[in-house]
DNA sequence: GTATGGTAAGCAAACGTTTGCGCAAGCCGG
DNA sequence: CCGGCTTGCGCAAACGTTTGCTTACCATAC
């Protein structure tokens, strides 16, 4: 077992809050030189750190932050946490991960095992629109903050990026190419990024003149699964889609593996677009057209906006929210794939 | 701030400690009905939860274990972590996660910082060979595993597969199809996995009769972008090679790009096997021949032999280590991804 | 010789639990 | 009626820190 303060002050004939001070720097602390050096030295040798647990039931704070998250398989959300561990950790900060699979209950779960724990704040990408869990971490006060998804608009310090632009440029995109059967592989209406891009695809397609067809709105999720499932039942119409918007990049690669299966040609007889960037969409063939979310970025600025209101005890509900950008590839546009031109070459 | 033993003991009028007792079941406990159930009532009201740090002090364990990686934005150490929590969290543990990138000071670093949280447990896959923080490790007797890669050879509990077979195999494989001239795009000799598969790799040489040649093994590292580099190295040669073996699925995916760079046919002019099986191994075109590492598994295995030294305080230097499986895909054998059958229809 | 003051360090409470032990009251047998 | 057993619960120490306050000591000033 380590040492303790105790163990210390015994070897070195001092009482234990001595030791304490000059191991925290105490400013206020007069001590002779002598005894600080003989002190120091002894710390160093040692190697002594102070037991967290004590600090943190002394101190009311344990210096550790949560991250709760669907699934960290999913490379956007292990990028976002590796934002939140690279702002944290320089602080001194370390990060508890919790995956919910998107399920309520696990997420209650893992919140009120966090809360026992006293983690001093939690980061929460898991949400669902008027989420009973948001709630009741702001009204036990518990600092938090909502990234990507939020609960209540504007109650919770939230960073993520404007979805329905994203959404709607996405949607322009592929009406400028010159598509007027565009479909939608859509999130849950439980989840803002779900009604958020809907909307956001409705209103490209409102200002564009053309009227929104209820049937080419499937409900998909942000599985390749359910994209894949979805993207059968749009294909499988008489007067099917040219293009999708998906509400997410995994759903757009379930839509890839069912129009290869079917042997349609993408985007010649089929443009995707996806949502978020993930590191796959480009490595796809053609690579994915999609929009592009910095998970990084969200997990940096989320942690700073954690962390200020921790140690700064302010509570701002401050929103940042990026402006998405799209990024164009084959998906979408044929020859986009600069990179891959020698890979065309390579087929002849 | 959550409620605590005192305000409770206060409002129901008896002891702090009968409401523990209560609270904890415990069993030697005597207690009449009618308090027990005032009790339990005022318990179940106020959703009462024991202070974990101040549970932690006392009683030693904080219910915490950590796991220390690279890189959690390989979907290989994803897999690994989504393993342990889901061997971790039924039993009550939460999983802080710490990434390394690879640098022994930050690895350090990191497990100074958790042993000061006081975790039950580390669970480590960013370990070099001979490995000093490993050793201190042992030398603190923190509880601990290794996975995947390890430090002394079976002087800690370890959970991986057999990489000099999983080598072996993949070599045997290129050989049997024909390869003479068989390339490797080498992990450092600083890490296991990085011997033990250039080990594999020599061995499935030898026993075919065919002379290793050095100029043939670069080291690569395990990123993408050293794989490119080696794959540039080894197709510049006067006397090229015809496959290639990677010491991991990225180093592979670096070799992809190169040969379509060069306008090389995957798995006509250069053949190529990886190893992990990582999810985009199979959403390469073509498909990615590789060693499947079932980093799920060895997850839920490190936690429970980690947990059966946390709680049943043995000391089992047990090493789990499951036989790998090649999965033959399009990059060595032609018409090998079935399920890609209709793209190649496309193609014409 | 005593008040003043500064220096160097110790004392003890507090953070919120858990748990071995103690103690009063009631009950029973003898 | 008394000793001992059972029942039902309280007391207090301990886990390892941090920190406001106190104290012992010594020098200087009056």
């Amino acid at each position: 077992m380590p040492i303790t303060l105790k163990q210390l002050a015994d070897r070195v004939g001092v009482h234990p809050s001595t030791i304490s001070r000059v191991a925290n720097n105490d400013p206020g602390l007069r001590i002779s030189p002598a005894t600080r050096s003989r002190i120091e030295a002894l710390l160093r040798e040692t190697e002594y750190r102070p037991n967290g647990i004590a600090r943190g039931l002394k101190l009311q704070q344990t210096l550790a932050l949560a991250v709760v998250i669907p699934d960290v398989t999913n490379p956007l959300f292990a990028a976002l946490f590796r934002g939140v561990e690279d702002g944290a950790s320089p602080r001194g900060y370390n990060v508890v991960l919790c995956n919910t699979d998107g399920s309520p209950d696990r997420q209650r779960l893992h919140l009120a095992s966090l809360t026992a724990r006293r983690v001093d704040g939690v980061i929460l990408a898991s949400t669902f629109l008027r989420d009973p869990s948001v709630r009741w971490l702001r009204q036990q006060r518990i600092p938090h903050v909502l990234v990507i998804r939020f609960s209540d608009d504007g109650l919770d310090p939230f960073v993520g990026s404007d979805d329905v632009m994203g959404a709607k440029v996405a949607t322009q995109h592929l009406y400028g190419l010159g598509h007027r059967r565009i479909a939608h592989l859509a999130g849950q209406p439980t989840v803002s990024t779900g009604v958020l891009r809907r909307r956001g695809y409705l209103a490209a397609l409102a200002d564009a003149g053309v009227k929104a067809d209820p049937e080419l709105i499937v409900e998909s999720g942000y599985v390749e699964d359910g994209g894949a499932r979805g993207t059968e039942r749009l294909l499988s119409m008489r007067d099917r889609p040219t293009a999708i918007f998906a509400v997410n990049d995994m759903a757009a690669v379930g839509a890839y593996s069912v129009a290869r299966r079917l042997g349609l040609r993408i985007p010649d007889d089929l443009a995707v677009v996806g949502y978020n960037n993930i590191p796959l969409a480009n490595r796809l063939i053609p690579g994915l057209t999609t929009v592009h979310v910095p998970a990084h970025e969200f997990g940096i600025m989320a942690t700073r906006l954690l962390l200020d209101q921790i140690e700064n005890g302010q509570r701002p509900a401050r929103q940042v929210v990026f402006q998405p950008e799209l990024v164009v590839r084959g998906s979408t546009v044929v020859g986009a794939d600069v990179e891959l031109a020698p890979a065309a070459l390579m087929r002849e």
